[in-house]
DNA sequence: GGTCTGTTCTATAAAAGCTAGAACAGACCG
DNA sequence: CGGTCTGTTCTAGCTTTTATAGAACAGACC
């Protein structure tokens, strides 16, 4: 699990954690019962303070996300597999949708480009289709630069 | 141009008046050139400060949405249908999708339901829709891969 | 002239955000 | 046992944000 992150970016250290393990679960890369490395350890990596990979960590623990241990350290409690959300979570996130898209609408994005572009962040999230046999074009990410 | 907003949310004031603003502009209630109310007027109706409005407007000027004038006050400058968005905003903008459609993934959301709700989003955006150009049945594509 | 408008200063006070140092306790291993 | 890893907690400093406020200025309008 290698992440890259953006020390002169606006979005916190701690927030850039948590969006690419968020992206990394949702793409499958991050399965249900992976462990992640050691807030020291990845603070290490990165070049950070622990605590800032602590903050993200236990975020992601609120959002039900992750499970931390004291033996077993971080682990990754859900998936795109586990079932359906817990209550509570949807309505936050349409509402946070519905702000995302309407910025666009009124940017002057049409519907059905939002709609493709919506798309095609999905399909990023599953470079290989389960039961798809033609095309294993695979999509290129690999970038480690920290 | 009436505008609730909830003053124990987390979201700050100004945030959430420039939300509002923008899935309006969205939304098509407020079309290219429709003048918004002033900001001591908007305050006061608000029961807020005039520097809080003020704040929202400028946002909204620096996104491009709205061009403020010493005579006319603040204009809709932006519109669903003035056009293609300004460069840079797109990149910026997938990002922030990608991210958030990341999270509904995490937690479980399916993929179709996923595009189910931003086609529900931007169907709101449209309660009538006279000048449709495919936008209406364009959420029928069900899963992307294979 | 009076009143509205946006604009621009300064200012303050509270709150939140972010990173960080230090220490503690449990777990693991040689 | 001793050393080292782990998460956890407490404290702390610093910056930024948020919201409010007052004052003043200039253009526009009736």
């Amino acid at each position: 699990m290698i992440l890259s992150l953006d020390l002169d970016s606006e979005v916190p250290i701690y927030l850039q954690i948590r969006d690419r393990i968020v992206e990394a679960i949702a793409s499958g890369e991050l399965a249900e019962g992976s462990s992640l490395p050691s807030t020291r350890q990845l603070a290490v990596d990165l070049g950070i303070n622990f605590h800032t990979v602590n903050k993200a960590y236990d975020l992601l623990r609120q959002e039900g996300l992750l499970r931390i241990n004291r033996k077993s350290g971080a682990l990754v409690q859900r998936d795109a597999r586990t079932g359906p959300p817990e209550p509570g979570f949807t309505d936050e996130w349409e509402t946070r949708l519905r702000t995302l898209l309407a910025e666009a609408v009124a940017h002057g994005v049409d519907h059905p480009a939002v709609l493709g572009s919506c798309a095609a962040v999905l399909t990023s999230f599953t470079p290989t289709a389960p039961t798809a046999q033609g095309a294993d074009h695979g999509a290129e990410q690999g970038d480690s630069a920290s």
